[in-house]
Formats: structure tokens, C-alpha cells, sequence
RNA sequence: GCGGGUGUAGCUCAGUGGUAGAGCGUCACGUUGCCAACGUGAAUGUCGUGGGUUCAAGUCCCAUCACCCGCUCCA
């Protein structure tokens, strides 16, 4: 117990200091807020983009076998009835009046065990409008029988209208993942950058998802940023792939500084996987909301050849879309063709002479999520000489400021010294001047915002032409000569 | 959506129906010169928002928004 309401301070501490140092804002805080919504301020920005070209870089550039994407977020209406979501993503739900729990209208079962047959084709507004009778459904939680709530209907899409004449309007969704953009590019791609099988293409970007409740912060919110990779590979060798970007994955948090003690895999039992999953493990850390809750932060999962075979599915119901007049509602997906295999989506592996739908293993993180676990665990207190000091112990990488740069004091040449070598560092790295104030609180300062080293032109830089370098993690100073600072700090930087 | 809590300066928070406050931070000047130092001064408030009661509301009442906690939900 008192772990947990140390756990529950320190995410307070760390939303603090995300408002005390722009790091995170409200959204339109002036206003009231917007629920679920939050903006990165000036140092927020840095961290996230920072968190988002190391995935990149681990992800697609250090690798031969992966190519990049971006897609647009407005896409075709059936790709969304092909991937799934206009279907699922569209639910009735009631709330037990007995006992307060939430159930979809269709999980209900009366005493007999007949649940209601799912409809494949669910108009959210014909669905609200038809009456329901719940009278003899069983509450699953707590067994009372017809005691429940009118059932109230949720979108889980976000709709938005294209075209400004109102007469041919569209109704289109905002993507509640980037994957099915990739999906949608296989082709494209396939036949424009002379890559093979196995190979990923990988994409960040925002989705929106209108989720039944948001969570702690930025944790879960309606609005996220995710970090996709598809790797589409051969049947047959999808295990392997599978364990190899588990492993890959996981590292990639380590390696950015995340401690191993928060981090662990969850691995889905079989009954608890999507019918289209053949495995899917969770990345998950140990956040300090909730009760120190482990939460996700990014799911691996192999789709196997889901993805591709719906989609020539889609391809091939835009006829019968167009003839319902552009009713998603109104239409199902066309079965599958019998020669599927040969389809559109389809790859032909010239070694084997084998024509076949890959497989796909799909690492996806939240790149918010993981920004604020890159947050909570380089967060930390230390008493420094009775004080409290505050310090976010960021890898380099991901330091929204690499250096710092200061005169010691406001004159006999110093800041003008200190001022080239800042015009001189800015060229390379994130820097920060700073000439104000007292040096110990300057240090202090850069300690707060996590940046890894401050340099201090002092009086002795005129006599040796060295400088002061101040570690941020051990606060021990080491003279370094000027002209050697560039260099130094690549060493320590450049990881 | 339900239950509980919170909302006052940039931050942390005091504030008994009767003049809007403190500490920290920020800024300026001086001093000091390597770890949130000191001195002097300054700026900063739709008291979350909107109604109501009252001679008078930060304080009481109603509604609403947002955040936190617990349910619930969770491609």
C-alpha cells in the first residue's frame, strides 16, 4: 500500500513536471480542455520526435529489409469494411441496472444460453432505433435477468464528411490504425521498389479511436500516434519472424534506457486472440497509475495472411458498394474467391516458383505511450545536500536537449566565447544557451528538462582554452579543451 | 456511463459569506562566481465555466467542463 501511493505521487510529480516544462499540455486548456486530448509543448516535441526516429531508425533504416510509408488518414470507406472495424468497431451496449456492469447488446444470452446473433452489417442508427428486448437476457456479471438499461449505441470510428457540396457529401472514417494503409500499399509497393519477400513496411502516424473510457494522462487517448510495421514473409516461416521481432522489439526499449525490471511480454492465452491472430504478445511496462499496472505498450502479433486476403475481398465489392449507392451498411463483402491464392495481394517467389499470400508479423506501438514510459522511467529524485533534486535521466537519443552551453558569469569575455561555441553545437545537436542567473540553478534547470551535458566557459577557458563539462547523471565536472568539445560530445552523444 | 475525489498566480497549496494570499518559480538590477546562494524590486488571477441565493459568493445551491481514483470497456 505504501509502495502504491508512492507509485500514484510519482505520476503526479511526473504530470507536474510535464506542465512545469512544456513538456505535455491540455488541450485547449483555455477553453475548459478537451477530454483525451493533449498537446506536446516545446520540450514534449523534441522527446516525441525523438522517440520517433529512434523506432524509425531501428525500425527502417538500419535495416535492408524494411521500406517506409505514409499514408494518408482518410481512406476508401471498404477498407474499413474489409479490415473489420466498420463492423466491430460499431456496438450496442446496455448497463445492468442491478449491479452497474456495461455487456454489448449481442454478448447477451437469456437463461437458455441464445445469445443474440451478431450481425455482420451493423447500421449504428437503424440498430439504436430498433427496439431491443433485453427482458430475459442474463446480466454475465451478476446474473440478474432483464434488469437492464436502454441500450446505447457507440461509435468507435470517428466519421468525417468529404466535399464541401453538401449534395455529394461522403461519409469517411479517420483510420483507427495506420496498419490497413499498408495493407492497401502492398501492391504499390511490391511493384515500385524491387523489394522481396521477407521484407516490412513500416509506418507512423496518428489514428482515432473513440475508446469507451480514456486512461491516466496520455496513456490512452481518442487521438494516438502509432509506430506500425507490417513484415510480410512466406507461410511457413511466420514463427520465426515472429520470435525475431518479439526479440527485436524488446530490445529497442532496453536499448533506449527503459529498465528490464518495468518491462516484460504478455503473452495472449489462445481463447483471447482475434480470430485472424495465430499469436500476439504484448510489450508491457510497468506504469505508476492505476494500481503499478502493467499496460501495453505495443502488441506483436502474427495476422498471418488475414490482412491481403480480405482485402482482394474489398477489391472486389466496390462494384456492389457503388449499386447500393455507397451504402457500407447496405452490402457485405464478396466471399472469397476460390483461386485466392493467385490473387491481386498475391506474391510469386521466383526461387521457389510458388505463388502464395504472405504472411504478416505486426510489432505496433503507441508512440505516445511509450514517450510517456520513456518519461516515467527516466523520472527521478535525489537529495543533493538537503535538496530535492529533479532529474530525467533520458538515453542521448532521446534528450529533447543534448547540451547545454554557458558563460559562468556575464562577462570578461565569457559569453561571447560561450555564444560561438553554442552557434558552432547548434549546427550538430539540440543545444541550449543560457547566460542568466546563477550557475548551480542553470545546471539544475538543464537536470529537470534531462539534458545529458552543460558546458561552462569559465575564467580559466582565457588562460588553457578548456572548458567545463558537467555530467547530468553523476554531476561530476571534467575539463575538456575547447576545440575538443565537438568531438567529446560525439563520443557520448552519437550512440 | 456509474460511484468517489479534485479544480484559487507558471507550479504546490492556504483562504470562518465581508479588501485575492503564501512558498517556490519567472523577470529586472546589484552582488557572488561551479550545483535550485544572497539583497532589492517587479510582473502574474475569467478563484475551471455558466446560472442562482444574498446587501455581499473563492466560500452556499444548481448545472456544466476538465483531471485523478475505482468500476466498466478495450483493435
Amino acid at each position: 500500500m505504501v509502495q502504491r501511493m508512492a507509485q500514484l505521487a510519482k505520476l503526479d510529480d511526473i504530470v507536474a513536471l510535464c506542465k512545469r516544462r512544456g513538456f505535455i499540455f491540455q488541450s485547449s486548456e483555455i477553453y475548459g480542455g478537451l477530454a483525451s486530448c493533449y498537446d506536446y509543448g516545446p520540450l514534449g516535441v523534441e522527446l516525441k520526435r525523438n522517440v520517433r526516429e529512434a523506432w524509425w531508425k531501428a525500425v527502417v533504416k538500419m535495416r535492408d529489409d524494411v521500406v517506409g510509408l505514409d499514408c494518408s488518414i482518410l481512406m476508401h470507406p471498404l477498407v474499413w469494411k474489409a479490415s473489420g472495424h466498420a463492423d466491430k468497431f460499431a456496438d450496442l451496449v446496455t448497463v445492468c441496472k442491478k449491479c452497474n456492469t456495461r455487456s454489448r447488446v449481442d454478448h447477451l444470452a437469456d437463461h437458455h444460453g441464445h445469445a443474440e446473433e451478431h450481425t455482420e452489417h451493423v447500421d449504428i442508427d437503424k440498430a439504436a432505433a430498433t427496439p431491443h428486448d433485453l427482458s430475459r437476457k442474463v446480466c454475465p456479471a451478476c446474473g440478474a435477468v432483464g434488469q437492464f438499461g436502454a441500450p446505447m449505441a457507440f461509435r468507435l470510428m470517428f466519421e468525417t464528411q468529404m466535399g464541401a457540396n453538401v449534395e455529394d457529401t461522403m461519409t469517411l472514417f479517420l483510420r483507427p490504425e495506420t496498419a490497413q494503409g499498408i495493407f492497401v500499399n502492398f501492391r504499390n509497393v511490391l511493384d515500385t521498389t524491387r523489394v522481396k519477400i521477407p521484407f516490412g513496411i513500416a509506418q507512423i502516424g496518428k489514428s482515432f479511436r473513440n475508446e469507451v473510457t480514456t486512461k491516466a494522462f496520455i496513456f490512452r487517448t481518442r487521438e494516438f500516434e502509432q509506430a506500425e510495421l507490417e513484415f510480410f514473409c512466406a507461410p511457413g516461416t511466420d514463427d520465426e519472424w515472429y520470435e525475431h521481432w518479439k526479440a527485436e522489439r524488446f530490445r529497442w526499449y532496453t536499448d533506449l534506457g527503459i529498465r528490464k525490471e518495468n518491462l516484460r511480454f504478455r503473452e495472449h492465452d489462445p481463447d483471447e486472440l482475434a480470430h485472424y491472430a495465430k499469436a500476439c504478445v504484448d510489450v508491457e511496462y510497468r506504469f505508476p497509475f492505476g494500481q503499478g499496472d502493467w499496460q501495453e505498450l505495443e502488441g506483436i502479433a502474427n495476422r498471418t495472411d488475414y490482412d491481403l486476403r480480405q482485402h482482394q475481398r474489398g477489391m472486389r465489392t466496390v462494384n456492389d458498394w457503388m449499386a447500393a449507392g455507397r451504402d457500407l451498411t447496405a452490402i457485405g463483402l464478396k466471399e472469397e474467391a476460390e483461386d485466392y491464392l493467385s490473387g491481386p495481394l498475391s506474391y510469386f517467389d521466383e526461387q521457389t516458383r510458388q505463388r502464395f499470400i504472405p504472411y504478416v508479423i505486426e510489432p505496433s506501438a503507441g508512440v505516445d505511450r511509450s514517450t510517456l514510459a520513456f518519461l516515467v522511467d527516466a523520472y527521478d529524485e535525489e537529495e543533493v545536500r538537503g535538496e530535492v533534486r529533479n532529474v530525467l535521466r533520458f538515453h542521448p537519443a532521446l534528450a529533447p536537449v543534448k547540451v547545454a552551453i554557458f558563460p559562468l558569469v556575464k562577462k570578461d569575455g565569457m559569453p561571447e566565447t560561450a555564444r560561438a561555441l553554442y552557434d558552432d553545437l547548434k549546427r550538430r545537436y539540440a543545444s541550449f544557451y543560457d547566460e542568466k542567473g546563477a550557475i548551480g540553478r542553470r545546471y539544475r534547470r538543464q537536470d529537470e528538462a534531462g539534458t545529458p551535458y552543460c558546458v561552462t566557459v569559465d575564467g580559466q577557458t582565457k588562460e588553457d582554452g578548456t572548458v567545463t563539462m558537467r555530467d547530468r547523471d553523476s554531476m561530476e565536472q571534467i575539463r575538456v579543451p575547447l576545440d575538443q568539445v565537438r568531438t567529446w560530445l560525439s563520443e557520448k552523444l552519437d550512440v
